[in-house]
DNA sequence: TCGCAACCGGGAACATTACCCTGGCATTTT
DNA sequence: AAAATGCCAGGGTAATGTTCCCGGTTGCGA
């Protein structure tokens, strides 16, 4: 392990690294800093300056944040990764460390946790936010993503999940599929649940992150 | 004017916080910088050290970005407030505007955008990123039915409108807001009524088209 | 044949929403 | 000053939607 911890930053947003930046760099254990705006570029600068960690936003423009690590640690297997999100949703969490993360932080943690969590992945340990890996271990039977849950129904769900989806009434989807409204209500419940999702307005989100309804 | 500027920092991140309050004391025109991690807080800090420049996120748990300013600015009328946001979107800039903000710059300028927009509006100036105000300009020849019908609705109910479209219960969102569900479930109504929709499933996925509510 | 899973729907309890109406407050009009 | 308008918060009631639990049907594979 290297006397003090080269970084390499990477974020869509110049001032985020800005800040990111100069916070780090009021750390003793912190050395370089390096920037990159995308996941193209973090793979370039990775192969010249090697640094110890990469801290990593998901949500980016380009191949998104999951895709650069893919493709970071395809060429860099031994690549150590910090997700550092917005997000607190597991299903990223999941797919980060499925990706390959060694580590994922949000930005809800106290500022401290950003350093503790790069010194912990730089000595090649992980670290994943406490209150995450707690819920993730609750819900690990649950730990499919998305659209494993869209498979996981059945055929007539479907169905019913794709009028939902589109914003229609429960009443309106019965008449539509000469069905009794307690019938597609009862599927609506289950469609939800197996969904992980609390009201038709979220599995109407879902659906058109999907694409099963257009929304363009 | 005062020699070196004072900044209060509102973002609920104490991250963020840390991150930006970094950055900007890298910069000789900045002199004290205070934060807070809500609204309501961010109201008092201010009646005590009576910044030059109050740095605001949107997204905020309690009241959110818009209300605070509105508050603020209920007590405080010539309070100087520079709205900083991951959002790009034009109704966000109109919004926050109206409630009278004195600048909106987004996450995507470069760093020292941040400084000029601070300095500019402490010396009584305002600041709005080029290119939302082009496109500003644009649009509003061009502002046709659903995003007139968004801006048909009242401060309040687009605060409203903005949580439910992220499909939280009626519920879910009287508490965030700490409403009556009554009052949320009135607003939800004359909303549905002006945006000409039946469902609140319908209203998340209007929402969605029009970023209102991130759903990549 | 048995077990199982998908499917349809009834009844009761519960939750949410629609509709109407009151009242406060601020702005604008007369 | 007085009246009118519009926004906001919320109570009461009726309609509507949802959940949970249940029984029944069908088809399929062991």
């Amino acid at each position: 392990m290297p006397d003090k911890i080269n970084v390499l930053l990477v974020d869509d947003h110049a001032v985020v690294r800005a800040g990111y930046k100069a916070y780090l760099s009021l750390s003793e254990h912190i050395g370089q800093i390096y920037e990159a705006e995308r996941g193209e570029t973090a793979c370039q600068l990775y192969s010249r300056q090697l640094p110890d960690v990469v801290v990593m936003d998901l949500s980016m423009p380009g191949l998104g944040g999951l895709e650069s690590i893919r493709r970071l640690l395809g060429r860099h297997a031994n690549c150590k990764i910090l997700v550092f999100s917005i997000h607190n949703e597991l299903v990223y969490v999941t797919r980060a460390i499925k990706a390959g993360a060694k580590g994922y932080i949000t930005k809800s943690n106290a500022p401290e946790t950003l350093i503790t969590a790069v010194c912990t992945i730089a000595e090649g340990g992980t670290y994943v936010d406490p209150e995450l890996a707690q819920q993730l271990a609750i819900s690990s039977a649950v730990d499919q993503d998305e659209t494993a849950k869209i498979k996981s129904l059945s055929p007539r769900e479907f169905d019913i999940f794709c009028l939902l989806a589109t914003g229609v009434s429960t009443r309106e989807a019965a008449e539509n599929l000469c069905l009794s409204y307690k019938t597609v209500g009862n599927h609506g419940t289950a469609i939800k649940e197996k969904l992980g999702v609390k009201t038709l307005s979220e599995l109407a989100l879902l659906a058109s992150r999907h694409g099963i309804v257009k929304n363009a």
